[in-house]
DNA sequence: TTGCCGTAATTGTCTGACAATTCATTTGCT
DNA sequence: AGCAAATGAATTGTCAGACAATTACGGCAA
């Protein structure tokens, strides 16, 4: 573990800093119980608030979990799938939202990164994922369902579409990409032909996924992507209208 | 700004929580600067540490920003690009080395989000990114170059490609999937006859991406991925011998 | 053997103090 | 008047000490 400093920064960060390159860096390893605050405080010659803050900088990045009691402390965290999604599209959404990511560019890198999923898919997709997928066309055929229950539905929808790759590593690179974008179609309004269309694209995807038809479940999302971008398109020039 | 709390966690963390929940629901707008310390005391009525720790969770990941003196206090910051890229390697990193990912999964997963950026980058990659391609097949071909700035150039020469997209949330994206890979790769030792077949292919992807053929690019990735598959296999089962 | 209790270790929280930094204001000199 | 230096106030950074809460462990008694 390295002690030494990259100035002018926090204690607090330094010290967090030392600790995750140990970490990244192998030399503390998975579930390996990190000196007590104490030995800390003495280890960096520092007082122990600034060593309990540099371990919340870790905790924050779930690098590291901390228990109480005798043999408690901080222990390394085995990085999960399921924190790295939730970390994935924390970060995602915030870059879209402030900076001002234009709806086309937000759409395109979703559709080309879900397009690469999708011959994948069509090969891999589990009969449970493939009845994911129509369970939530009907959902979404329902009718009186709220724009935003509709938008959940269709992130449920291409959650289930990615997951049918059957790579983990995909579906983490993925979630951010799919997810941050609820925000922004959550604004758009759909009307009810709207939402035949996709339902209607959405059953053609399901169809080629569950014919194993690589070549037609990419030519769906690009069809998809047309529209999406169409729709977002004829919304935009609305609402400017109405100004 | 929500003051109330999930149960069962530390205050640090509920508060934390609560400012993150106020800045990605938009109720703190980037730049703003939130209450000092003091008032935040008074706020969630905790003392000043629990309060200073709540915030450094938040600064470590990239949230906030503080700054010392009058008129000074804690800002929300816009998550830059970079800062997003910085994250996404360390999270995807930490994925494929805690998690035994084997190497061929990261690989598919790693070129199937490549071939989706090839097909664009084709189209739109600047000369300047062409250069970069060039060059880094350039610096391939040299003999004593050790086996990480073999890598590394590698890493710049997919990085390249990816940012021909012109795609920045495609180019966010694919940070990790690409960086993340380094290691390892790192572990891989490439004879020469292997670094002439890496460059031989990455001269075929930079013909494609210069003379805009999409599917090309998009068959010479998936030709690349084949043959590293290949190689990791050999070198596994060599040093399994080894044993 | 089993259950209870006390002790030690460790993190979580609070309080108070001082240092360091930054900005605004005032003071003093020319 | 104008400018420079000193002063003061606000704020974060760090430290020290105390106590609470939680947990593991060992000893003791029924």
């Amino acid at each position: 573990m390295k002690t030494d400093l990259d100035e002018n920064k926090d204690l607090s960060a330094q010290i967090a800093e030392a600790i995750r390159d140990a970490i990244i860096g192998g030399s503390l390893i998975v579930d390996q119980r990190l000196p007590s605050e104490a030995e800390l405080c003495e280890k960096f010659d520092v007082g122990r608030s600034t060593v309990r803050e540099a371990l919340k900088r870790l905790a924050a990045q779930n690098l590291i979990r901390t228990q109480r009691g005798a043999s408690g402390g901080a222990f390394v965290n085995r990085m999960s799938f399921e924190d790295a999604y939730d970390q994935q599209i924390t970060t995602s959404t915030l870059l879209l939202s402030m900076n001002s990511v234009d709806f086309e560019t937000a759409c395109e890198a979703r559709y080309a990164l879900e397009r690469s999923c999708a011959p994948l898919s069509a090969q891999r997709r589990t009969p449970d994922q493939l009845a994911t997928m129509r369970a939530e066309i009907h959902r979404q055929s329902q009718p009186g369902l709220t724009d935003e229950a509709f938008c959940a539905s269709d992130v449920a929808f291409h959650r289930a579409l990615v997951d049918g790759a059957g790579n983990p590593v995909l579906s983490y690179q993925l979630a951010g990409a799919v997810e941050a974008m609820q925000p922004l179609m959550n604004m758009i309004t759909y009307t009810q032909r709207d939402r035949e269309r996709i339902v209607g694209l959405h059953t053609q995807l399901a169809d080629a996924i569950e014919g194993q038809n690589q070549a037609a479940s990419v030519q769906v999302l690009s069809d998809l992507e047309v529209y999406t971008v169409q729709l977002a398109k004829s919304f935009i020039s609305k609402s400017a209208k109405k100004h």
